[in-house]
DNA sequence: ACACTACTGCCATAAACTGACAGTGGTCAG
DNA sequence: CTGACCACTGTCAGTTTATGGCAGTAGTGT
């Protein structure tokens, strides 16, 4: 790849991190050795780019740094294609909707070329057809992004139906099925609900008392535990 | 100025100028000459940037080159990040950040307050880990964009090796294993093609001589009759 | 003390860039 | 039809840049 081209490359990838990266792994990434990823960091800092270094730690790009005005890639057009086709086939009807909805709007601001690309695209998704839920999703969708509780009439594996209230927090998509991943005020614990398996379902007023962001990080954590 | 500078500064020149402008007048306001200035359009063009010149006329950065701000409602927000978290679990590692670039886009032109979503969404995707390619899937993509015949050295289930050249016009996922979908030289008629049996891959200079819109159409008609 | 990291200087080699020239083909005005 | 103007391509040799490896400094967190 030619510098003038890396360059480019280079604070796209340090935009899609977020988080600190060393340079060890953009250089890598970017397929050059680390003596000439500094000279590149340094290349662009001088172009006015706002990234920032620290020992130990890696390089950030401070937000405000406008990348040059460039258009979605054909690979990722491709990648957005892709995706909202896998949402289509895998997630309930709604998401799959909204999914083309956003590809349709995306389309609108492409050059007349491009679009062709979204409409013809030429890759496809083959899955086995997802187990039917019998819990709205987007009424769960909702639950987790208002962290409402949810009173939930769930039967498990054994059949055994039980009533209980949980704080959902993520949804989880596996290859047959979805899974809401919640804590439970029954168990005082993190519990996965297939959303096949639930029986009723009734959104409570209240607001539970901590962020799904915090329980989700909780959950992570003693997931790594665990293994 | 450096060639990486320049060819910022080229973009930003076309883009202050709305009418066209010839190559002459680029060149001399970068510093270079005629050819290089010629050299340098090209790159950007390569890079995706949607410049048109007209013979007699000059230069123009195409309107819409740019990403405008775009609304997104919060299940199309999800729709997009859960099929690209998919895509980065399912697809080959250049698709993948192909389709955190995108989203990383999109992202930018969200207003502040969407931004987070973006971020914290609760979606996530379970998927046990997919088969190993062998093959280069970016350079399938490659061929089945830009129509080229490929060479096939291809083991098939019972492990016999053979070589054919085969037309690419689809790539399709499934749960494990991605197949390249092609018309096949040899048996002259439409065949499948696993990513991980792929022993080798030849791009050849010829392009194949039907557009593969037409093979997919034919192809899909084909797979209707069957079942 | 240790591991990890950013960062700089130096240098020989390899790669890319560059301008000049020659030539093709398109549009437009007269 | 002619000529002016322009985008665009190919080639080539000289020059500039880029590059990777090595050695070394310095900051951070364990």
């Amino acid at each position: 790849m030619a510098r003038s081209e890396r360059l480019l490359a280079l604070l796209q990838t340090l935009r899609r991190y977020r988080r600190p990266v060393s340079g060890a792994v953009l250089a890598t990434e970017t397929g050059v050795s680390i003596r000439t990823l500094y000279r590149d960091i340094s290349s662009l800092q001088a172009q006015g780019a706002l990234i920032e270094g620290e020992p130990g730690l890696g390089y950030v790009l401070k937000p405000g740094f406008m990348l040059p005005p460039m258009m979605f890639s054909q690979d990722e057009i491709e990648a957005l294609v892709l995706g909202s086709r896998w949402v289509a086939r895998a997630a309930d009807s709604r998401l799959a909707a909204a999914g083309a909805d956003a590809l349709a709007k995306i389309a609108d601001v492409l050059p007349q070329e491009m679009r062709a690309e979204i409409e013809t695209s030429t890759l496809l998704v083959h899955l086995k057809p997802p187990v039917a839920d019998k819990a709205d999703l987007g009424a769960i969708r909702k639950a987790i992004r208002s962290e409402r509780i949810l009173k939930l009439t769930y039967s498990d594996e054994s059949g055994t139906v039980s009533v209980r209230n949980i704080w959902p927090f993520a949804l989880s998509y596996f290859e047959q099925v979805r899974v809401v991943v919640a804590w439970c005020e029954l168990r005082q614990d993190y519990r996965h609900f297939r959303t096949d398996r639930i029986v009723e379902m009734i959104p409570q007023d209240g607001r539970y008392p901590r962020r799904r962001a915090v329980l989700l990080k909780e959950w992570r954590d003693q997931q790594d535990v665990a293994h």
